[in-house]
DNA sequence: TCCATAAGGTTAGTGACTAACATGTTAGTC
DNA sequence: GACTAACATGTTAGTCACTAACCTTATGGA
C-alpha cells in the first residue's frame, strides 16, 4: 500500500497470480503424468481452486497448456519492420528476434512444453490452430501497413510458408535437442525456403 | 450368392454400409444443424444403431466429418513421380491431379465438407492434424524414393511449404467458391511459392 | 453503514468417450 | 446337423470436460 496504486489493482494482481498459479501446476501435473492422465479437477485441487475457477480462466484443459501468449506481439513485430523489406524478411527478423529472447530466457522450460504438446494429440492440434491464429494477425498486419489489399491468396500462401518453416524448425529441434541449435535451425529453415523455391531449382 | 465370394467377403461388404451410412447421415445433420448441435445418439439413431457402434467406426465424433481417406493415396502419387523432377513439382503434380479428379466428381460434395470443417474450431483442429500426417507419409515417401536420408529438415521445410500452400488454395476457394476455381488457384499458389522465395527477393 | 462489484464456490446438469459384459449371426469343423 | 470360434453389434454403467444458474465473500466507494 505505498501510494501509486490504482483502484481496484490488487484485485488484477491477485486474478493474475491465481492464474498463474493454476498454470504452474497444471504444467507440472502434466509433465509428470501425462496430459490426458491429468484431470482438471486435480489441476484445482493442487492450485487450491474449485474446477470453476480453472474454466473462468482457462476455456479448456488445452488452452493451459498450448496457449498463445505472445500472439499479439508477433504481429507488431511484423508490422514495425522497414516497409521495403521483403515479406519473407520481415516474418524472418520478427520471428527469429522475438524467439531467440525467449529461447535465451527460458530454454528448459520452452524445451519441456514443446516436447508435451508434440507427444499430445489434443495439444498438437491446439498448436495448430494457434499457428493459424498467428497467420491472420501477421497477413492483417502485413495487410494493413501496404497501402490497399494486394493480393490476397500470395500474402497467405507466403506466410503460411515461412510460419511452416518456423514451426518444422521448432519441432526438429524439439524432437532432438542435443543436435543444432534452434536459432541455427530457423535460419536454415527459412535458407531452404529461399534455396529451393527457386525457378531454376 | 453367385460363385467368387471370398471367405468373409460379406462380412466386411456389411461392415462398409454401415459405416458409409453413419457417415452420411453424420455429414447430413452436420450440415442440417451444425457440428456442436449434433449428437452422436443422434447420429446413431439416424442410422439406426447404437453408439456404441458409432464409435466402433469412427474414433471420435471429428473423424467422421474431417477424417483422412485420401492419406495414402498420395504418399503413393509422390512417389511414383520420375525421380529426377524437382520435390515441388512432384508434390504439386501428384497433389493437383488427386485433387481435380474428386474437383470434378464431387465438387459440391467437396465444398460442402470444407464449409462445415473451416466454421468448425474443432474440425478445423482436426484438419491441421491430417494435414502434418499427409507431411509425414510425404516426407517419407519421398525419403524412400531418394537413396540414404539427405536432409531432414530441408524435405520438412519443403513439403510442409506445398502443403501449405495446397491448403491455402483450398481455404481461399471454399471461402468465395464464386471466385477462381480451385485448380486455378492450386497452380497459384505454387506460382506463389516459386515467385516469392527467389534470392534475388 | 450500505451497496456495487468482482473473484470464487456449489450444484446439477449435458455429452463425448470407454470398459465390461451380453447377444445374435455366420464360417468352418466334426 | 450340432458345435464352436469369430465378430459385429447392443446394453449398461461408468469417467471426465465443460456449462449454466445461483450463492458467498471481500473489498472499495457512496
Amino acid at each position: 500500500m505505498t501510494a501509486a496504486e490504482g483502484p481496484a489493482d490488487w484485485r488484477a494482481r491477485k486474478k493474475a497470480a491465481t492464474r498463474k498459479t493454476i498454470q504452474e501446476q497444471a504444467i507440472r501435473l502434466f509433465l509428470e503424468k501425462g496430459f490426458d492422465a491429468t484431470t482438471v479437477e486435480e489441476i484445482a485441487a493442487a492450485a487450491g481452486v474449485s474446477h470453476m475457477t480453472f474454466f473462468r480462466h482457462f476455456r479448456t484443459k488445452e488452452e493451459v497448456a498450448a496457449g498463445d501468449d505472445y500472439d499479439p506481439m508477433i504481429g507488431e513485430l511484423v508490422a514495425s519492420r522497414p516497409a521495403a523489406e521483403p515479406v519473407v524478411e520481415k516474418i524472418r527478423q520478427a520471428f527469429g528476434g522475438g524467439l531467440a529472447q525467449v529461447y535465451a530466457a527460458d530454454r528448459e522450460a520452452l524445451l519441456a512444453r514443446y516436447r508435451l504438446i508434440l507427444e499430445t494429440p489434443a495439444l498438437r492440434a491446439r498448436l495448430w490452430e494457434n499457428q493459424n491464429q498467428t497467420q491472420r494477425h501477421v497477413v492483417e498486419a502485413l495487410t494493413k501497413a501496404a497501402g490497399g489489399p494486394p493480393d490476397d491468396l500470395r500474402l497467405e500462401v507466403v506466410v503460411g510458408a515461412c510460419l511452416t518453416a518456423a514451426a518444422t524448425a521448432i519441432r526438429v529441434w524439439a524432437e532432438n535437442p542435443e543436435g543444432t541449435e534452434l536459432p541455427e535451425l530457423i535460419d536454415r529453415a527459412f535458407a531452404v525456403l529461399r534455396e529451393e523455391f527457386t525457378p531454376g531449382g
